[in-house]
RNA sequence: GCCGGGAUGGCGGAAUCGGCAGACGCAGAGGACUUAAAAUCCUCCGGUUCGGAAGAAUCGUGCGGGUUCAAGUCCCGCUCCCGGCACCA
């Protein structure tokens, strides 16, 4: 076999990958396991939608963190590395409505496969580990969580509009409704009146603001996360009704223009507009005005933007500062569901209300202004001084927003105010395949929890996916009915199940648990192996899920389930894998098949041309050329292993030469593939070792050449780990070079005797010496000034200053 | 509209703290080996001008200014592309 290996030009990459994958199988070499002489790494990727079969995107993460993984046991760390599934969805329930496979068997037929390319691909996986949230030992403690969330008030249900999917025939959270679609299906979202259960994450906002100080998040991400929350700081003002025993709250980023306001404006679907307008000869006109509003979908909404709809009410309310009398009006410009559902009209200082009060006939009245005698130009939108605003004229903006919310606390009238555009998260779903809300509705106790004994809520098996007549759990009176358990009575179970953004909201800690079917985990293990050190994913779950897995690890700590605050610690987002500039998809007619490329080209070269290619936050494009290069490089590497050597040279200078080489590279390739995750950069720089030991590693003796080889081999190993275990072993290595440590660089080796400069004057290159590493500026600079090639440039011209960067450059400037 | 990110050879990209722009690879050209091809190995490969050539000069990191001995990198003003949010009061 190894004659044969040394013999050939091109090494046998199925064979060689075969026999590693069967050796390693039999090895369990990477099973996770405590320390307590070595820091411990938790590496992650996030897990898969069991689809049935992997794409390049998958291939693209978990290569990038396969090499992380490795690298971080090659240099000490104990690693913790594992894969799981994100088992239940829509795409397995849909597919049984079409050809009556329940969900669970092709979920678990397709789990298999994915499972073996994994496999296929070398990665280094503790599969002792594994998560699948389809199954009973997984979502009995999803289900637990769930009760957890539920004593701690953070569970509840309301009755409200919320969006529905047609296509998915179920509701979706506001993170999952992008441009007025689906996330999912792309289908119109539609508003629905219905009770539903959320998750109470509002409440944590401000801590999800604050938690992201302390982690290491491309800025981008953040910055989305923090717009999402949309925290905003301002006033809430009463104005108290004429006509009604009642006061309508407004909430205002800008108290200081609160004498301008001179009207009011509802959201159609505020609660006082039925008390407001009954009786009154506007009665008919404004409920038609509204029901026609609330058939606008948010997408028509968006389309429109800028078209402003009103109607007077009849009503007037009282302004709190100075008594006046103010039309109130009901406009579609207002949001229901954000503030208090109703603004103050401030024509002069908003663009909204400009234009609002421009159709209608409005009075416009300014009270800020950029200099404290000018007339302002209306709209005028910025800070300014305040006129016509009682004892607050004369004052500057800012300090006349906190005067006036204050003023307004003390008067009883309102006062200073935050407000979230993030809303609470819908978690209910219409549908079967998902972790049922383990709740019982009973006629006379209300909801109540199924105790923790009777825990999990199993799905049925004894169920037919039509497609029809709503959520198959809702048709299955065995599963429906059932006695109430706190008094008896005939009671009926909740049907709908859980968003499938709860399930992965917390298999990271399931991971980081020893199995247990005590509880969702042992808090010991999690908080040995939490936070995550390095999360590696796809920006589409830059809020949805990295938010929601944040709130939920709040949650857990507040409970005191686990010690952080903050469950990944660093994130590295990937780029899409791109062909032909557009992303892959089946629709587009242009995706590849991880089958057919690993196929051809092996696990290594696939890897080494995905790390190659692009840094990995970038778009990557797939191109035959470019895996045929990483190909010809691994079987380059091959042959300046395994090809048989002449004589052994003994060139003292060549073997320095590729020592400080080796020593370079050691240093350069460590510090991408830890802390700079620069992958593409590291392979160039193996590259460039192998280009220099193709030079030279002839004329060097038997034993420098072993050292300069094995450095290769083992820099080389996280990224086409079969290669290098196979060159490993022709190295004469009995043991697996996935568990040698990492080479060391020694700082003295990194030092040339001699560099290399370039001179300059005024800026350009004129000429390059040679000089002694060990020379000073003084010596650096009487060795340029004496250089035969500046001569024309120097002489004649006086030298004003002459500027040395060591083992760079001089420049000489001269007048 | 607001908030991010980006623009470097024919292409992917490199330049990590303001210090020789274009590492490494792809594509291309030439050569060696071969009966031939493939594979492999070696050399060249931003533009313009001058030169037989070696080489020299000069321009060059989206555009226009600026700071600096020195700018792909910093500052000011634009253009275009990508992403997020969008009547959020």
């Amino acid at each position: 076999m190894k004659e044969q290996l040394e013999a050939a030009d091109h090494y046998p990459v199925d064979r060689v990958e075969a026999k590693w994958r069967e050796r390693w199988d039999e090895r369990n070499l990477y099973r996770a396991e405590c320390s307590k002489t070595r820091p411990k790494y938790y590496c992650l990727e996030q897990f898969p939608y069991p689809s049935g079969h992997l794409h390049m995107g998958h291939v693209r993460v978990y290569t990038l963190g396969d090499v992380i993984a490795r690298y971080r046991r090659m240099v000490g760390y104990t690693v913790l590395h594992p894969m799981g599934w994100d088992a239940f969805g829509l795409p397995a329930e849909n597919a049984a409505i079409k050809s009556g496979v329940p969900p669970r068997v092709s979920t678990l037929a397709n789990i298999a496969y994915m499972k073996q390319q994994m496999r296929q691909m070398g990665l280094s996986f503790d599969w002792d580990r594994e998560v699948t949230t389809c199954l009973p030992d997984y979502y009995r403690f999803t289900q637990e969580l769930f009760l957890l969330f539920f004593e701690r008030g953070l569970a509840y249900q309301r009755e409200g509009a919320v969006n529905w999917c047609p296509g998915c025939e179920t509701v979706l959270a506001n993170e999952q409704v992008e441009d007025g679609r689906c996330w999912r299906c792309d289908s119109v979202v539609v508003k629905r009146d219905l009770r539903q259960w959320y998750f109470r994450i509002t409440q944590y906002a401000d801590r999800l603001l604050e938690g992201l100080n302390a982690v290491d998040w491309p800025a981008d991400v953040k910055i989305q996360q923090i717009n999402w929350i949309g925290r905003s700081e301002g006033a809430e003002v009463q104005f108290e009704l004429e006509a009604v025993d009642a006061s309508v709250s407004v909430f205002t980023t800008r108290p200081d223009t609160l004498f301008g306001a001179t009207y009011l404006v509802l959201a159609p679907e505020h609660r006082l507009v039925e008390p407001l307008i009954e009786g009154r000869q506007e009665a008919q006109a404004v409920r038609e005005f509204v029901a026609r509003e609330r058939q606008v979908s948010d997408m028509e909404r968006t389309q429109e933007s800028g078209e402003k709809r009103g109607i007077f009410t009849g009503s007037y309310a009282i302004h709190p500062l100075t008594g006046a009398k103010i039309p109130v009006w009901i406009g579609n410009y207002v949001l229901a569901d954000y503030g208090t559902g109703a603004v103050m009209g401030v024509p002069a200082h908003d663009q909204r209300d400009f234009l609002f009060a421009n159709q209608y006939g409005l009075t416009v009245t300014a009270v800020v202004s950029p200099e404290s005698l000018d007339e302002p130009v209306l709209p005028f939108l910025s800070a300014g001084t305040l006129i016509q605003s009682g004892p607050f004229t004369g004052m500057e903006s800012v300090k006349a927003k906190r005067a006036i919310a204050e003023a307004l606390q003390e008067a009883n009238q309102g006062g200073p105010r935050v407000t979230y555009r993030m809303r609470d998260w819908l978690i209910s779903r219409q549908r079967y395949w998902g972790a049922p809300i383990p709740i019982i509705h009973c006629p006379s106790c209300g909801p109540v929890a199924v105790p923790r004994e009777q825990l999990p809520v199993l799905l049925p098996d004894n169920v037919e996916f039509t497609g029809l007549g709503g959520s198959p759990l809702a048709q299955t009176e065995d599963f429906v009915q059932v006695p109430c358990p706190q008094c008896g009575q005939p009671a009926r179970r909740e049907t709908d199940t859980m968003d499938t953004f709860v399930d992965s909201s917390w298999y990271y800690l399931r991971y980081a648990s020893e199995k247990t079917s005590e509880r969702p985990f042992d808090r010991k293990d999690v908080d040995y192996w939490m936070p995550v050190d390095e999360y590696v994913g796809g920006k589409e779950h830059a809020i949805l899920h990295m938010l929601y897995s944040r709130f939920f690890t709040k949650v857990l700590h507040d409970a005191g389930l686990v010690a952080v605050e903050e469950p990944f610690n660093s994130l590295l987002v990937q780029g899409m894998v791109v062909l032909g500039g557009a992303k892959m998809s089946k629709s587009k007619g242009n995706s590849l098949s991880p089958e057919e490329i690993l196929g051809q080209w092996g696990s290594d070269a696939t890897r080494v041309f995905m790390l190659f290619a692009a840094p990995p936050d970038k778009d990557f494009e797939w191109s035959k050329n470019g895996v045929e290069g990483a190909h010809r490089f691994l079987q380059r590497v091959f042959r300046l292993v395994t090809r048989p050597v002449a004589v052994g040279g003994s060139d003292r200078e060549a073997a320095v030469r590729l020592n400080r080489r080796a020593h370079r590279t050691i240093k350069k390739v460590g510090e991408d593939l830890g802390d700079r995750r620069a992958f593409n950069t590291a392979v160039s720089a193996l590259m460039e070792f192998t280009n220099a030991l193709y030079q030279e590693i002839d004329q060097v003796s038997p034993d420098s050449r072993q050292f300069l080889l094995e450095t290769l081999v083992l820099l080389l190993a996280p990224l086409a780990p079969y290669l290098a275990e196979e060159l490993w072993e022709h190295l004469g290595h009995q043991t697996s070079v996935h568990e040698a440590d990492w080479p060391v660089f020694d700082p003295a080796q990194l030092v040339e005797d001699a560099v290399e400069i370039a001179i300059q004057v005024n800026g350009k290159v004129r000429a390059r010496m040679v000089v002694g590493s060990d020379w000073d500026r003084d010596a650096v600079e009487q060795a340029v000034l004496a250089h035969a090639d500046l001569t024309p440039y120097l002489q004649g011209h006086a030298i004003k200053k002459v500027v040395v960067i060591p083992a760079r450059l001089v420049n000489v400037v001269v007048a």
